[in-house]
DNA sequence: GTCTATACCCGGATAGAC
DNA sequence: GTCTATCCGGGTATAGAC
């Protein structure tokens, strides 16, 4: 899996083979069949433990806030760094074109990583859960864009880009939460001027 | 390039050949070559043919709104259903892995789209160049978020997936803005009440 | 757990005839 | 503009020995 993972950071999952993997590690193309059923139970595998060292990785950038608000904006900025600096580890979770309904466990992997944005997202919008699962999609929309985009080199390469690329999440994670709360409520009393 | 654009639509971007795509043709697979020199030439032809008809899907959402507010939001709601519905063309711009630099044409067609954001947001942020750069990459990141987590299932499948998420992509880009300015407002005089 | 050996399929790309 | 023929490289996967 190491090998795996090196690989990807080099070629893309794209470009990934157990043919490649076994040379590097010395063995032969046999060898892996051993351990894995077939290639994508290999990338299966890699993406069980990336997503968890996504969700530590984000629950690390939430520790020290507690407001909920800023709490959100965090996980944007941990989300657009985590795709960032662990490029190989973000592509199997979202390029490697992995059929989740075939690994329960990758799927409930994925779940415990939207619990994240639901749980934090419950507390802003106490008792509209329509409005709370709206807003953690919103959320996680902003920061998957951002992080993609990055990866796609829209924003250039180099560690400044993304820097700017996590604080421009998480401050348009901001402006979002605050853009709705003061649309509702301009909706409750309109033009407060 | 209608025969590639098939094949794409039913195996992806990365499932799609030559080989293949010539035979559906019924013609061999050296017949290509005289028009295109190789296949990453061809996927940049189609991708130039998709960029324009992105930007011509962008152009008529936005026809009928005037204000730019409006008209961002309308952006945004047509990025993520041409997203959706031109799937085949979609993928090749953002998930075919061009090399940019090789095809300066598609470049070209890159930037024209990324100037119909710009030149919206201007209007928004008029004598703030910086403000009005972070607000465009903002309002692309959310649209190409939803579209991006849509094409991946997040959402589930079918035209009621792609319609929600189109309206949570314009109702967000909304929120972004209104919050922008109430962020903003707050600031240069704090607590209004 | 790993090896050797092998079968099989696929793709990209080119030369030279028509 | 297309064909035939061919070369080359790559990957997946399995059987059977050690």
């Amino acid at each position: 899996m190491d090998a795996a993972i090196d690989l990807i950071a080099e070629r893309g999952v794209r470009g990934f083979s157990l043919a490649e993997a076994s040379r590097r590690l010395g063995v032969t193309v046999a060898a892996p069949y051993r351990h894995f059923a077939d290639r994508d139970e290999l990338l299966a595998a890699v993406a069980v433990r990336a997503i968890e060292a996504f969700g530590e990785s984000l629950a690390a950038e939430t520790r020290d806030t507690g407001q909920p608000a800023p709490r959100l904006a965090a996980m944007a900025r941990g989300y657009v760094r985590f795709a960032a600096e662990q490029r190989p580890l973000f592509s199997v979770l979202y390029a490697a074109g992995l059929d989740k309904g075939r690994y329960p466990e990758l799927q409930a992997a994925y779940e415990r990583v939207d619990d994240m944005f639901d749980s934090c997202v419950a507390e802003l919008c106490a008792g509209d859960p329509v409005m709370a699962t709206a807003l953690g999609d919103a959320v996680q929309a902003t920061a998957h864009g951002y992080a993609s985009l990055l990866l796609d080199g829209a924003y250039g390469d180099g560690p400044e880009a993304i820097g700017s690329a996590a604080e421009q999440a998480a401050s348009a994670v901001t402006a979002l939460i605050a853009g709705r709360s003061a649309l509702r409520e301009r909706r409750v009393a309109p033009s407060p001027q």
